[in-house]
Order: C-alpha cells, then sequence, then structure tokens
DNA sequence: CCCCTTCCGTACGGTGACGTACATAGAAAT
DNA sequence: ATTTCTATGTACGTCACCGTACGGAAGGGG
C-alpha cells in the first residue's frame, strides 16, 4: 500500500481514529498501514495468536463462533466505527473465537505490540476502545436475547440494516447462502424472508448483490434490537 | 456487616481477590464491604448510573437484556469467579443492562470510585478485569449461538451446570418458572426438559428445590457450549 | 455458442417449541 | 383441619423453522 493512502483524510475513514486530535493521529501514524481486506479473507482463527488488530474503513468484518460440527453463527460485526482484535486491548494474545471479511474494502491495520505499546491508558484512543469494548458486548448480549426471540425475518432485517449503516451506496454483495450461514438458519429461510422484503419494496437483490431501497421501511420490520444496538454504538462517539 | 466478616480469607472467597498478593488486597480493603445479596435483588436498571460493583463469594448474580414488551432472557452470570459491573471497569457511569440477584449470599461491594481510582492500570486486578471482560465477551457470544442451535434441555442443563460450579453443596433453590424467564422460554417447556433430567436420574428437584446428582451425567447432555465457557473462565485465572 | 457453476424459488413432511389452559400436590397460613 | 398459595405435570392445537431436495435462471469460462 503506496504512502499516500496513509494519509490523515484516509485514516479518518475510521470513525475512532476520526474522533482523534492531530497529535494523537501523528503519534500514531507510524504504526499504521491501510491495507484491503478481500471478501471472506480470516482474521483470526480461533486460539490462535493476534498479530494485527485491524480498523476497518469502509469494510466490514464478523466474529462467529463455530461449533464441533461445524455450524457456525455470527456472533458480532465490526465496521467503520470499530477495532477488530479487542482481545488484544483486553491483554490477550490468542483470538478466542474466528473472525473474516463480511464485506471487502480498506482498513487500517497496527500491530497488536503497537496496540499494546502505544495505545496507553488515558490516551483518547485507549478510552474510546473501552467503550467499544461495552458496545461490542451489549451487540453480543442483545444478539443472544435476538436469536432466542425473533423471527428469521426480523433478525436478517436487522443484519441488512447493520451493514447498510457501514457501506458507502447502500448497496453491496450477499447470497442468500451467506446470510443464512450468519443467522444460522436454512438458506430456504432467508429466500422467504428475503422475498418477503421486497415484495413489499423495502430491498432489492439479485445474485448475490443487495440495494437498500426503504431504510424506514426495514427499521419498521426489524425488532427493537437494531434500535438497541445502533444507540449504543451512536453513544460511544458521541459522548 | 460486621468488620470480622471484612477478613481476609472472606475476601479471598472471590477468585479475583484470591489471586491478588497481601499487598494489593490490603491496599484494597478499605474500599470493600462485604454485603449479603438477597433472591432477585436488583443491582442495576438499564440506563441508570451504577454506584457499586460486587465481587460474588456464594452469590450468583444474572445480566438480563429486556424487550418492550416485557419478554427478558438472561445473557449471562457472574459468581465467584468475576465481577459484577464491567461498564464501570469500561469507563461507563450508567448500566446498558438490568442485573439482578439469582442465587443469594455474600459478595464485596466496592464503589465505583474505588474502582476508578484504584484499580488501575498495571495492577493485577485490572488485569484479571481485562481477561474477565474477554471472558464475559466470550460467554454472551457463545450464548447467543447456543441460543440459535440448540435445544430447550441442552440449554437447560447447561444452565444448572453454570450455577452448579459456582455455588456449594450443589444444591440451590430455583423454580420452573424463574429457569424459563431465564433461558426465555414456556414453564411447560422447562417442566419436559428437567422431568427428563429427573428421570435419568442426573438431577433431583422439587417446590423449587434443585439437586445435582450427576455431573458427569449433566455434561453429557449438554452441548459443548458449556465447556467452551467454562474453559474460558478456567483460563481467566489459570494463566 | 454451450457448458457449468452459482444463485435463487419452492415444495414436502417432520418436529420442537409455542400459547394457553387446567389439574394436582405439597407447603404455608389461619 | 381447612383454606390458600405456590410449584409442577400435562394436554391440545398451532406454527415457525427444519432437513432435504429439485428445478430454473443468470452469468462466466471455454
Amino acid at each position: 500500500m503506496s504512502e499516500t493512502e496513509n494519509g490523515n483524510s484516509t485514516l479518518r475513514g475510521n470513525k475512532l481514529f476520526g474522533a482523534l486530535d492531530e497529535g494523537e493521529l501523528e503519534r500514531l501514524r507510524p504504526h499504521l498501514e491501510v491495507v484491503a481486506l478481500e471478501l471472506k479473507q480470516v482474521l483470526y482463527e480461533a486460539d490462535k495468536p493476534i498479530e494485527y488488530v485491524y480498523f476497518p474503513i469502509d469494510s466490514v468484518s464478523s466474529v462467529i463462533a463455530t461449533m464441533e460440527d461445524g455450524q457456525a453463527v455470527e456472533v458480532g460485526t465490526i465496521g467503520n466505527e470499530g477495532m477488530t482484535g479487542l482481545p488484544v486491548f483486553l491483554g490477550a494474545k490468542t483470538a478466542p473465537l474466528t473472525s473474516f471479511c463480511q464485506i471487502p474494502g480498506k482498513a487500517i491495520r497496527m500491530a497488536s505490540e503497537s496496540l499494546r505499546a502505544e495505545v496507553v491508558p488515558g490516551s483518547r484512543l485507549h478510552e474510546l476502545l473501552q467503550r467499544h469494548t461495552e458496545a461490542t458486548f451489549v451487540f453480543a448480549a442483545q444478539s443472544s436475547a435476538c436469536n432466542r426471540l425473533h423471527s428469521v425475518e426480523q433478525r436478517a432485517a436487522r443484519w441488512l440494516l447493520h451493514t447498510h449503516d457501514r457501506v458507502d451506496g447502500g448497496e453491496f454483495a450477499l447470497t442468500q447462502e451467506f446470510l443464512s450461514q450468519m443467522l444460522g438458519v436454512r438458506r430456504a429461510s432467508v429466500s422467504a424472508a428475503a422475498g418477503a422484503l421486497q415484495g413489499e419494496g423495502l430491498i432489492a437483490y439479485s445474485r448475490g448483490n443487495v440495494r437498500v431501497l426503504d431504510r424506514a421501511g426495514l427499521e419498521a420490520r426489524t425488532c427493537e434490537c437494531y434500535r438497541v444496538i445502533r444507540r449504543e454504538f451512536d453513544r460511544m462517539i458521541g459522548d
């Protein structure tokens, strides 16, 4: 990646860096590198060392819990509001769960040791990462309840909204097969849910591409869990 | 609570304090108070300030996500291996979720400001709480997947095992009604699941009291999620 | 151009859990 | 002892989602 892409305006594409003052950003800059993440690129595998943390710019990453029989369910997503590799921030050397890139794009990469050495208690980024840790926990907690109580269609709408919040243009690559794995349901169930949402003109999709047509309509169709999580993430940077 | 109950042997009943050296424990002691928590005593309410954090000794607390219609699902439990009020550790002043006491007993209480002032980066307790934060996240994440993929009976068995790990004597108060709320299912579903487990001689219960008769048998009946979570919590103190 | 792969629609029987409701039995209260 | 309350057993119809399977349609590569 060339040095020109390492400019402040690019770095500030991640909201955490966007909230830093010039001095702190300059201080960290030597430790940062903008990289491109490819679809389904694995960032961490369970129980393996975490070499880098990533601050997404226009990419989105997923954290998934994998069962012994291979079944997997998404338990968290990280976009330009956060950082992947939170366990490093919490002092761990290995990842507890698997992570991979869900929407390809750019991200800011930082070595785990640099994060530990440079992002010291008292710094603004340290404080932001603490808030981000809490927001990520709330995401997992609310999703847990949501998985228990709400329908496939509501959860699918929620997933689409979370992703829509993090990409430009309101359109992104997504197959029903992929979404079914994220939600932990059959593809056929996603087909039914997506068909219903499309039938109401809320989304349009074809051959692995989705476009959100009516955000407000989608929000009306999903459960309150979207609002709860969204509010928590907004609060993270806001105050 | 009398001063005699504030002795080191009592304090070390919480594993976090049990892992501290004498010096650090002495330093913190003036800020600690042993209190009794009653069944269903509310510790935190969503969006309200957190005044104290609690380090359970022989009590167990639950964190629950509550929906607008009043439905609630447990998203985390904390026993003598941890601390309630993690958001304080992460810099928040208000609780994102509701917490209450699930198994009555003793806990060490500490004012939120004391935690912030005394548990400084670099201290042993600070490091332990970082690990605990990660373990709590893994708990929520694995539960999320578990809620999606596993049966009521498996989840009920997991809940019983988690609680059994944290109480003395292998017996504790628990009604089917209460467990059904924790799991987010009908009481009738719990009745069926519990009846099956009792029929196989794994547990015995009667009028709000449960006794675990066959731990190994229960572990064989639950899903892998129990082992994953248990391992994460063991690792927290171990290394 | 045709093949082949990917992606999506749909169907069918099966089932676990749902909402609801009622009955019983032990414990507590009077 | 009788009543009252709480905890548990159980039943019935309903439904969302499951596992599986097959066919069609859209694109990509040869």
